[in-house]
DNA sequence: TCGATATTTCTACAAATATCGAAATAAAGG
DNA sequence: CCTTTATTTCGATATTTGTAGAAATATCGA
């Protein structure tokens, strides 16, 4: 996964309603939910949220896929395996998943990682 | 680490200067390095560059320190580490960490956790 | 205090983003 | 074919973001 499409897909995640619809689309696994109940269920517009779900289809991080009249979105758990796999590594010194509560990304250890 | 925040972050580190800003404080470790030198190694103005490391530092994801005539800025690891928490526990199925080259974010083995 | 260095704030403007009603498109069922 | 339902695209507008030169601020050393 490189920067570009990781920029795209934080930027994607980084407003609100989006946020809010990923992570309902997170919760109702493989069989999605249908645009007009996402739409009900945060409380916006129809149009609005339209643009915000081709936000993140353009990302990568849903797909959609039509069924009967109702264009159905789910969540793609691959796109976001990748963006958080590129923050571990490129944004949080390679350390992660260690601790206990936290996930990690330890501050490498005082100034071994010097600017070199 | 409430959704405002997350959105803060994400909107931060989405984009070009600021994620490779953010990547190179990340590699200086702990003692971080001056504005001036990540304006250099980015080939950015120094103003623009100013407006971006404002918004890594609004977002809470990085620390100045005037360091004589330097400031001296640094990556925030435990603030990272609770952006990806949370991407891991809200917009992850709550799987993550377990597999071998990917980070996890597995699927909710196909429809058990249906929309209830 | 003066000059040089390091960096920010100010300012102005171009470009991208968010919002949402209205019109257009797609599918199903008489 | 026409109507209803589900959703998107269009259009107009308000807001936010990105850019970078010029001026201001802070620190150091002579």
């Amino acid at each position: 996964m490189d920067a570009d499409i990781v920029i795209k897909a934080l930027g994607a995640l980084a407003q609100e309603h989006r946020l809010a619809a990923f992570r309902l689309l997170v919760q109702a696994g493989a069989s999605g939910l249908p645009a007009g109940v996402l739409a009900e269920r945060l409380g916006v517009p129809n149009s609005s949220l339209s643009f915000h779900l081709a936000q993140l289809s353009h990302a990568g991080l849903i797909r959609q896929e039509r069924q009967g009249r109702s264009l159905i979105y789910s969540a793609d758990y691959a796109a976001m395996s990748g963006l958080i796999g590129y923050l571990m590594e490129n944004c949080c010194a390679g350390a992660a998943c260690g601790s206990d509560t936290e996930s990690g990304c330890a501050p490498a250890t005082s100034d071994e990682r010097k600017i070199a």
